[in-house]
RNA sequence: GCCCAGGUGGCGAAAUUGGUAACCGCAAGACACUUAAAAUGUCUCGCUCGCAAGGGCUUGCCGGUUCGAGUCCGGCCCUGGGCACCA
């Protein structure tokens, strides 16, 4: 037998697997369960990184295992293909964006193919194919009959290096998450998706889903609902009303004064009641100006003007001034806050800038009612309300409800709900994405391309560059742009922004289950053979974004029954990074990026997949170590080296030992445990405690061929070359070929059974009985399973090493644990 | 500031879920094979006292519950992540 090599047996091996199909699954005809193991699919980025390996060789165990354990297992795979990078490289490198993703995606497929991952190739979706996008399109068109997609000026976030609006989610501390750039604030009219009418929804059915405690959480937060009341206060001298959003009414005894934001409808319509107008219009203008980023460093410092109004608190019916301060969002809640200076921290900063009144009507703990002073006073977790005539003596929780009960009698004010989440503008300025399916015709207005005109392709732009003004440069398309009006039929302009590419990988799993489909974006047999998806394996980074809006895009869809589930993934698990050997995240610039190819030359791709799956847990980050993927290769190698002396000498491979068929069993069960519950590093570990074990032991063929199987889902390609020469040993296959011919009657270890465990092998007649004296270890002896207490109590006292820790003390108290442990406490 | 996750040898980690802490592997050291090196194999390998037999200590820190705590409870200290002037 020659010696292991990974480069000739992987290739062999990836052919035959491709040539035969053995990865390709039926969606009914068997009597099996389908399963749809998906992943994350990839953006075509290139070239394949070390996180790709991580996060598509490792769930591929779990799927291998899960075939070999007579379930229907589709792995898909497809390409992410629109959006920003491939304008930016494609501009860069004078090429256009299709042909730079075209490119990366031939590239990018040929060395997932050397990841020997069990992928279903003929299921591949690429959202940039028109008969892909045609259905993103269409879904868009469903979402608008439903009034679920509408056009909205708003204050929307713009990128001014990309050019292009971002979504919320988009925006990290301020800057652009693609470029890094700081976001400014734009009024424009932009299409959006009505994510908030599932807001609740979105909350309360995460609670039937199997996701990390964490996922859910960063959703929960991301929502952020919270429970207060709307206030209307008399603008005094007026017949306006001014409205706030509260959750702490039970203070509104101590509120002083009234803050609006620089952009809140307030302000735009009450500009001519302003006593000030030229000082609070130069306000306005200078926040206007302001980045978010400017305004963070800016740190707490506030900021404002008089407006020389003042509202009517009918609680105390004292007068409360109204001011200007950017501190106020006008996107949060009503756009103004009630300032209670004592009990909030802001609106005490605010208060000790104007000089305004603090009032305390809440005390602590320690019944502390001196008047607040200084900051570190303000904080208050919980405590008994004040100064506030019929709610005094009241925890701040009963007065709460109590006080929102007596305004909504009085008529003033209204309990309300407010979520941070804000509807999802999906609108890009960009060429490189899906062209939203909306005519815009001068007497009707948008109109919604026809259903049988889809889809509307992208137009084939020389001059794909993004531009300042706001409109994307499909704008510059000039036969394109040009439309019937679907309603009049008049001439009419075709709408020029493309969708988030967020949009497109929203609903991609759907696709998988029938993505030939010319009539439906995919039909309900096929989703009902395989959805909803029951685990999904990707990366934390997507917690509130594609996780979220996939979730909305469901909902949306089962809201208008095309789809008969409203949760797309009942499980998830996530993966972590793969950090550079100097533990820092991988980057070019840095220098220290390690390109998987050449570790799979070096090493084989099976030593490659079983390295990330033995560094530890999944979800876990690592940093990549050169030394340790030795340990994984050289484990294969003895592999290789111990079936060599099995099958050279094969009277070998005839009997064995009990301990060594107890030792197959065990790993039988311990991996089998481990895979099921992915702890793929522990599965590693057992199966080198297996080879530890009967490495020198005489094996039974059918210990040996439960061995490889183990190997199977870890290191699918020696074990299959292993497989292979095991049936030509045993002359199970008739023609001998040494050229890598596999001969047709050869049956594949991919297509076998998990194997199963005796599990009255695995309990062993003696026990290792554990002894403390007053909890300390003393020593450990096997006995006899099932002894009685009286029995073990005789022995245990006997033994020497105990008798030395007693001392000839008296014994207080005998612990037994049956066939487990005994503690003598003295 | 709020909300998560985590802290175990030189390193990645394991621990039957309250019952022998450190499995498996990396690195290191010694030996064998070799003219030599690599590869491979065998042994040692938490810290500490001891020539040894053997003993003591050890899961971020302090305290508690328990016959018994890495695991449960309370308080604190670090590290990583998410949200953040959200009213």
């Amino acid at each position: 037998m020659p010696k292991y090599n990974p480069a000739k047996i992987e290739k062999k091996w990836q052919k035959y697997w491709e040539d035969e199909k053995l990865y390709q699954v039926s969606d009914s005809g068997h009597d099996k369960k389908n399963f749809m193991l998906l992943v994350e699919f990839p953006y075509p980025s290139g070239d394949l990184h070390i996180g790709h390996w991580y996060a598509f060789s490792v769930p591929d165990i779990y799927g291998r295992y899960l075939r070999m354990s007579g379930f229907n297992v589709m792995y898909p795979i497809g390409f992410d293909a629109f959006g920003l990078p491939a304008e930016n490289a494609a501009i860069k490198n004078n090429i256009h964006p299709r042909d730079w993703t075209e490119k990366n995606i031939k590239n990018m497929s040929k060395q997932l193919r050397s990841m020997g991952a069990a992928f279903d190739w003929t299921r591949e979706v690429s959202t940039i194919d028109p008969e892909y996008y045609k259905w993103t399109q269409w879904i868009f068109l469903q979402l608008y009959k439903a009034g679920l997609a509408y056009r909205a000026e708003t204050l929307v976030n713009w990128c001014p290096k990309d050019m292009t609006v971002l979504a919320n989610e988009q925006v990290i501390d301020g800057k652009c998450d693609r470029c890094g750039t700081a976001v400014e604030q734009r009024n424009l009219a932009q299409w959006m998706f009505k994510i908030t009418s599932f807001a609740d929804r979105l909350i309360e059915d995460m609670k039937d889903l199997d996701w990390p405690d964490s996922t859910k959480l960063a959703q929960k937060n991301w929502i952020g609902k919270s429970e207060g009341i709307n206030i209307n206060y008399d603008v005094d001298g007026t017949d306006k009303q001014i409205t706030v959003y509260t959750t702490r009414p039970d203070t509104n005894f101590g509120a002083t004064f009234i803050v609006v934001a620089p952009d809140s409808q307030f302000v735009k319509e009450n500009k001519d009641l302003f006593s000030n107008p030229e000082e609070i219009e130069k306000y306005l203008s200078e926040s206007r100006k302001k980045s978010d980023l400017e305004r963070i460093a800016e740190g707490r410092k506030k900021t404002g003007v008089s407006t020389g109004l003042y509202a009517v608190n009918n609680l105390t019916e004292k007068k409360m001034p109204i001011y200007v301060s950017d501190f106020v969002l006008a996107s949060v809640g009503t756009g103004a806050v009630v300032g209670v200076p004592g009990h909030d921290i802001r609106d005490f900063e605010f208060a000790q800038e104007k000089g305004l009144e603090v009032i305390r009507v809440v005390v602590g703990k320690d019944g502390d009612d001196s008047p607040i002073t200084k900051i570190e006073q303000v904080q208050e977790e919980d405590g008994t309300v004040v100064n506030s005539q019929f709610i005094n003596g009241l925890n701040i929780h009963e007065a709460t409800e109590k006080i929102k009960d007596y305004i909504e009698e009085k008529a003033w004010g209204k309990r309300a709900v407010n979520y941070r989440l804000h509807d999802w503008v999906l609108s890009r300025q960009r060429y490189w994405g899906v062209p939203i399916p909306m005519v815009h015709c001068a007497d009707c207005g948008y109109q919604p391309v026809l259903e049988k005109e889809l889809p509307i392709e992208l137009p084939p732009l020389k001059d794909f560059m993004p531009t300042d003004d706001g409109r994307s440069p499909l704008a510059k398309a000039g036969k394109w742009l040009k439309a019937e009006c679907p309603n009049c039929g008049k001439p009419a302009e075709r709408e020029t922004d493309t969708m988030d590419t967020f949009v497109d990988s929203s609903w991609y799993y759907m696709r998988y289950t029938d993505p030939d489909n010319k009539e439906e974006f995919a039909s309900k047999e096929n989703m009902a053979k395989w959805l909803p998806v029951p685990l999904y394996f990707g990366g934390a980074e997507h917690n509130t974004m594609h996780l979220l809006y996939s979730r909305f895009i469901t909902k949306a869809l089962n809201s208008q029954n095309l789809v008969e589930f409203s949760e797309p993934f009942l499980g998830r698990r996530n993966h972590g990074v793969i950090l550079g050997p100097n533990n820092q995240k991988m980057s070019k610039s840095k220098g220290n990026v390690v390109d998987p190819d050449e570790q799979v030359e070096k090493f084989g791709a099976d030593t490659v997949r079983m390295y990330f799956a033995f560094m530890g847990p999944y979800d876990q980050n690592y940093s990549w170590n050169f030394e340790g993927v030795v340990g994984v290769r050289r484990f294969l190698d003895r592999v290789w080296n111990f079936t060599n002396k099995l099958i050279t000498d094969n009277k070998k491979l005839i009997t064995e030992p009990v301990e060594t068929r107890v030792a197959i069993h065990k790993a039988i069960k311990n991996i089998g445990e481990a895979v099921k519950s992915h702890k793929f590093n522990v599965g590693v570990s057992e199966l080198m405690k297996c080879l530890n074990a009967i490495e020198n032991s005489e094996l039974s063929v059918l210990s040996y061929q439960s061995f490889v199987k183990l190997l199977a889902p870890f290191a699918p390609h020696i074990a299959e070359e292993l497989w292979f020469r095991l049936q030509m040993q045993s002359r199970i296959l008739d023609s001998q070929s040494e050229s890598g011919q596999v001969p047709e009657n050869y049956t594949s270890i991919h297509a076998e059974k998990w194997p199963e465990f005796d599990e009255a092998l695995l309990l062993e007649e003696s026990a290792t009985l554990v002894i403390q004296v007053n909890g300390k270890f003393r020593d450990s002896i096997k006995v006899k399973r099932g002894l009685s207490e009286e029995e073990i109590k005789k022995i245990v006292l006997a033994n020497e090493k105990v008798q030395k820790a007693i001392d000839n003390k008296e014994i207080k108290k005998f612990v037994y644990i049956q066939d487990k442990l005994t503690n003598i406490v003295v």
